[in-house]
DNA sequence: TTCATAGTTCGATCGTAACCGAAGCATCGC
DNA sequence: GCGATGCTTCGGTTACGATCGAACTATGAA
């Protein structure tokens, strides 16, 4: 069979554990070294070097240099969303690198999905729009409503500038620890950056969990209360 | 990084090109024997056979035994949405086995993802119901409509009995060789299955490729005409 | 029973790719 | 200029896994 796009090389890419990790770590949005990214890879830099070729040829990756530095980043969305995919498949099949439990509690509990904002809090956010009205869930998509785009006008966010981008407003991403959606798009942007621009959470430095503080978690229960 | 799901796993299993290839062959949505499996991977039934093995452990595959023979189909429908969802990636960033071209112009016209319509008439099939206001598309996802439901039990399609799957009744499915959406979920397939058995088309033997009659074709297309 | 077909398991070979040490560039700070 | 840091390239080793021939198991047909 001779029909189609080329599967198996992009599998071959994923495959590797290190570049694997890699790409995993990449998934946090946030530009790495390769220095550090052989670090999450667990390998020595000569090696990372030489996978971040490979993956930046076959274009998943993209880097900028900066003075001696060379930072790596996700190519495009597109790429995320792949990953994030097949973490979220990953997980259904219960592919674990460690059993389930409660491992990495602030991972679960808040964490970034290359721009916006996953785990519980992510997967609370979006239930508590839907439930509000300002979302509407339509199949597998998401629309905000005229209710939705009032109350986040409300608070800071200008939603007729967001629909200006032609990336779409609203996506529902699978949350692999929660295997529930959560919201992403650039509404899921928009609102995790007004999040960290309030100092209600910030990131941390080497992970990709979010730590709310004490008056931000406060703030954010309670404008995305849930039912009960 | 020891944390989130084993994506190198996975990325792994689909990694191999004889893997890939079974795989993509098996998105075609019938079953197929070890034997047939290794005619479309190019390689021996003793190296399929251990490929299949590894597949059916990594939970991408199931089998059913039928008398001496070993039928393989794909574990289910995630495992078709995810490897589509990777065919569609992948075509996006030119990673073709071929140069693009018409190569396969049967394929690209209409072929079968899974157990639902895709390609040209798939793609055609969607953008004339969107039209014609049948289906809603909303963010990313799609809604029937009360017109929709009446016009599709006008020419035989029983909506309320698709319902009570737990399948979604809309998905929207990227299609790799025309790069837009068409229609999957339980209603796509309940729509590919009253062309076959009104005798429209017919699936063709070794490939995925849907053949319509000519007088198939014309219904089809007087059935879902498109904007000019 | 015997033969044929479908598939798996075993054993051995072979290629490829991951890996690291060492050397080579490039950029910064001094 | 110098040395230090960040990263890549080169060379050689090693290990894993894809592959196939051959032997083995299971189902069916005669």
């Amino acid at each position: 069979m001779k029909e189609g796009p080329d599967i198996a090389q992009i599998g071959a890419l994923i495959g590797d554990p290190a570049r694997a990790n890699m790409l995993a770590a990449l998934t946090g949005g946030r530009a790495l070294t390769a220095t550090e990214l052989a670090g999450v890879g667990g390998i020595t830099v000569q090696t990372a070097s030489t996978h971040l070729a490979k993956l930046e040829a076959g274009g998943l990756l993209a880097q900028r240099k900066q003075g001696r530095h060379r930072y790596f980043t996700l190519a495009d969305e597109a790429v995320a969303r792949l990953i994030e995919n097949m973490m979220g498949f990953a997980a259904g099949r219960g592919h674990l690198r460690h059993r389930p439990g409660p491992k990495e509690p602030a991972l679960r509990k808040a964490r970034i999905c290359y721009d916006h904002l996953a785990g519980d809090y992510g997967v609370r956010m979006l239930d508590s729009l839907i439930a509000s009205g300002a979302i509407e869930a339509v199949g597998e998509g998401l629309a905000l409503t005229e209710k939705g785009e009032s109350d986040l006008a409300r608070i800071g966010i200008d939603v007729g500038n967001l629909r200006s981008s032609r990336r779409p407003l609203c996506r529902s991403c699978l949350d692999w620890s929660e295997r529930r959606a959560h919201l992403a798009g650039s509404l899921g942007k928009a609102l995790l950056s007004s999040f960290l621009d309030r100092g209600w959470a910030r990131r941390t430095a080497e992970s990709r969990s979010i730590l709310f503080t004490p008056e931000g978690d406060r703030q954010f229960l309670r404008l995305f209360p849930v039912e009960v």
